[in-house]
DNA sequence: ACCTGAACACCGTTCAAGT
DNA sequence: ACCTGAACACCGTTCAAGT
């Protein structure tokens, strides 16, 4: 049962179904193994097939890359308490990418991602920053400066060969350097 | 004028020749030109030949990266105002990965270096740390969210394709937040 | 000990051809 | 429009052999 038609059968491609097997194949067999040919096997098609869902393996990383990001628990816009919203919004982002650790570096290398989830996620946290007295420039940096800390510490929180750090501590650091964070992301949009 | 020795002579490489062609390589064409085959080119070598003087690609990676570091400007530990030493520290460390674009993203998903230079810089800091009143656990973590908020930070400072942010905006975006920070960490391990 | 030639087991991508 | 076979131009690494 090497394939999953019979011989002469349309493959019956789709985009959908391609990034679907990419995500499957990361979180089984983890990044190397997510090549254009080994994602053409595990469907049981011809490697450059792939290409007429696809413009190039660069893009279908980029598309992954937003796919994941669409499981992070967004507060809404008006929640009553702003920066608690920002801090929920943070947190989440942040056990999202720990659920995906091959995924971390590969956002820091695409500076984030670009896709529409990731859209979303910028203008949720633009709306409580502005609600929480934080906007035009300022608001900018704080939002590149939450995005960067947040992936940045995600990349730490990746299992190591040599004696790694417990997560739940690194959890509770992160959520602590969040704090300080947001103390002075607020403060200097006050002042 | 292929090869820059007559035939039947020894090539003479050395750890040291290796490490500094690949950082050359680097520099001159990036991180996607930096190959065992495109390095042995370089050095007029056969590509096997580099695995008498390093044990793997990763590691020769690994061994360039902590060489870089040794480009930081350390503060001694005993600087008058512990902060601002930490405050130059981290400032110097960003400008050096700056000047390194491609290997950002290989620090990240090393989760940092794990060289001689790294762990040098690592004690300075942990020593200024100390002398502003903050030891045992809280001080590790100080370390860590300064490390993650730099790297991370630097990430986003790549050039990129889409209208990117003007650097000198980014790097007063890095000093900004650095100083949220270490109000922070230093608030933290005083009370 | 250090280097070479040749090979192995891979990559991403393109091109011409079939349906 | 979608897929295949075959090829191109690469990788990192190993192995046996030479000096």
């Amino acid at each position: 049962m090497e394939r999953h038609r019979s011989p002469g059968q349309r493959a019956g491609l789709t985009r959908g179904r391609v990034l679907a097997a990419a995500r499957e194949l990361l979180a089984e067999e983890g990044l190397t193994a997510l090549t254009m040919r080994g994602l053409a096997t595990r469907l049981g098609v011809a490697p450059n097939a792939l290409y007429s869902h696809v413009d190039s393996k660069t893009a279908l990383v980029d598309a992954v890359l937003d796919d994941v990001l669409g499981e992070v628990a967004a507060p809404s816009p008006d929640a009553p308490d702003p920066v608690a919203g920002l801090h929920a919004l943070m947190a989440s982002t942040y056990e999202v990418l720990l659920a995906h650790p091959d995924l971390v570096p590969v956002y820091l290398a695409r500076q984030g991602a670009r896709g529409p989830n990731a859209h979303a996620l910028g203008d949720t946290m633009l709306a409580l920053l502005a609600r929480a007295g934080v906007e035009g420039q300022a608001a900018i940096e704080a939002l590149r400066v939450l995005i960067v800390y947040t992936i940045g510490f995600a990349a730490f929180d990746r299992p190591r060969a040599d004696a790694a750090v417990p997560a739940a501590e690194l959890a509770g650091n992160f959520d602590r350097g969040l704090r300080w964070l947001l103390a002075g992301v607020i403060g200097a949009g006050g002042r």
